[in-house]
DNA sequence: GGTTAGCACTCACAAAGCAAGAGTGCTAAC
DNA sequence: GTTAGCACTCTTGCTTTGTGAGTGCTAACC
């Protein structure tokens, strides 16, 4: 006669009392990493409320999708729904210990422009302040201002373009030249051509050398090994640009205890291509939070990807971020990202004046 | 009346027979990651012998050292001894397939003269052939002989110093300027410095700075902020110039199933230091093989570190490696190492002529 | 009607017991 | 010197069993 078999909470709502129960188990499993059962709640937060109580709530929690239950006669876990939800709407601002502000003035202290290397401690910052996997990466390629072009004489055919942008952060590759253009006459093009590239982004660059190309015959071939290499670096130019730190730092977590789970999550950064796709879709919001699915990969899906975007002057951004197990201390998580991304704004354009 | 307890293997000979044997065992455990017995070997590899006669060889073999047991009624697995001592004497070369040289050849075609990029590439490709965790470095900075040197304006207090050395290798930092020097004031001083060091070895330069710092005062601040990276880059100028290629590579391994030794072995890697500080003991020899202790680093205590130079024109030299369980293909991995070798260093010389 | 005590029920997990199998060492015969 | 035979050891995997945590349901309580 099975009628009641309506599906998904009809009737239930949520109610005040409902999230704080949610929270409350949020919390502890955030904590614990052990399915929470409805007498702990009752017991270590004090509700008033009696285990049954909770546990009738609990029900109505897991029928509208906010818990999970690994089988039957264990406690509750929360699924993506309710991380959700508690990083939506929950979230008390972490209050971050000035401590750890301080503990980030302090990595930074030795400073250098490269792109590199600024890149790479703030992710090593970040995984030791959080204990997650971090991550780091410039601001887009597509999007620098140039300042300077210089090129550097490296052998008979080849030299080293440096491009240092708006916010003093470099790039450098090697090209090859053809003819055999000595230092003065590679001093020269360099002048040239910042002259005429300085303040365009890396876009608009590929007409103007395309069109300086055009004009002087005998610096063709050098031109258009620039062209050919800012057109590369337009469009993979991220590709070098993600640092990660910490790696190993996933399998403190007992829900990375499988080693095939391990592995599967450690060749996936080294990899890097899918991370990479993923941030690609960056928002101009702060912070972005991805919970477990919200992600789209499968090696991540019990996971969270928490991301935070840094200013530069120029108005690009950069991309910070952690890769944690979807029970994240989400409120600390996101204090430190946006110190740390405080950090490296004042940092990176501090140098510009 | 304990009469017999004279310690080591007295009176016992190896004999050519038992080397076979260990052979066998080797080779097996080297394919199976399992304990070895005798009847396996009796059947196995044809020797002629029953496993009763095998039973007594290998009892000698682990009264002299080569043989470890497990526990009682499991077969033997070699020891560090016996791994030294099938490196030593019985390896017959590996016999590299055609195809993996052509491997690496391919994975060389897009080339950069970029210590960086090669050093990374090179660590990839390793890691892609031997599936266990490689790494490369270039050679010592102390070393290395200077070519150019070129001083690019990043800002008004910054310069990007850009060293290119003997082997079309570049190596670049930031210094602070403090007087504010021009463009053309910084290509004025990077030609002198070109000419007063080409030649030299970042050790010699050292003292050459200096003299010339005395000479002129206006320069005074700039030649002081390249002597300081020059000592710098001299010191820990490895640092920065070592490349890890899948570290996860290890968790593939049955030895590494363990969470925890796979976590410690993991975060070493992430420090790097105990690894530099291993591979500084650099031999001039071609290959270096270092057996569970041999390598001095507890969290390696089962893994080998087989390591290859390759050279460059000026008489430095580089390093490549690989890092997996004692259980490794030595015959296979000093094949691959030995081509790669050549390969980086025909690749890195090819640009200077 | 919401809350709670009580209770039967489920199910993971750990300890214990058990059988099988692999491998050894030793002895005695070849 | 080699080998067959055998008793013995010890891991490993499987099954059994008990325990405890946690649930859902019902009935009483406020």
């Amino acid at each position: 006669m099975e009628t009641e078999l309506m599906p998904g909470g009809d009737g239930i709502a949520m109610d005040d009392r409902k999230i704080r129960i949610l929270q409350a188990i949020i919390d502890d499993y955030i904590l614990t990493a052990i399915p929470v059962g409805s007498r702990t709640i009752s017991k270590r937060y004090d509700m008033g409320l009696s285990s049954a109580t909770i546990r009738n709530e609990m029900s109505d929690l897991e029928e509208l999708g906010y818990l999970d239950q690994p089988h039957v006669s264990a406690g509750r876990i929360p699924s993506a729904k309710a991380y959700r939800l508690y990083v939506d709407e929950l979230l008390r601002e972490g209050k971050l210990k000035t401590n750890d502000v301080q503990s980030i003035r302090e990595h930074f202290k030795s400073r250098s422009g490269k792109m590199e290397d600024v890149i790479g401690r703030a992710a090593q910052v970040l995984s030791s302040l959080t204990s997650y996997t971090s991550l780091a990466m410039g601001p887009k390629g597509q999007d620098m201002v140039i300042r300077t072009l210089q090129l550097v004489p490296i052998s008979a055919h080849s030299a080293l373009l440096v491009i240092v942008t708006d916010g003093g952060l470099i790039r450098d590759s090697v090209i090859r030249v053809d003819s055999d253009l000595d230092s003065d006459a590679l001093y020269a093009i360099s002048r040239m051509l910042t002259e005429r590239l300085a303040g365009r982004t890396l876009t608009e660059t590929q007409q103007v050398l395309q069109s300086i190309g055009k004009e002087s015959a005998e610096k063709r071939g050098v031109i258009d090994s620039i062209a050919r290499l800012v057109a590369e670096a337009e469009a993979g130019g991220n590709q070098a640009k993600i640092a990660f730190a910490g790696p190993s730092n996933i399998l403190n977590f007992p829900e990375y205890s499988d080693v095939e789970k391990a592995r599967s999550f450690l060749s996936l950064l080294e990899t890097k291509d899918a991370i990479l796709s993923l941030l690609e879709q960056r928002q101009s919001v702060a912070f972005t939070v991805r919970i477990g699915p919200e992600t789209g990969v499968k090696e991540l899906e019990d996971c969270s990807v928490v991301t935070a975007t840094y200013a530069l002057d120029n108005g690009t951004n950069g991309t910070i971020g952690v890769i944690g197990p979807t029970r994240m201390q989400y409120g600390r998580v996101l204090g430190i990202l946006g110190a740390m991304g405080q950090q490296l704004s004042s940092l990176l354009n501090e140098d510009k004046e």
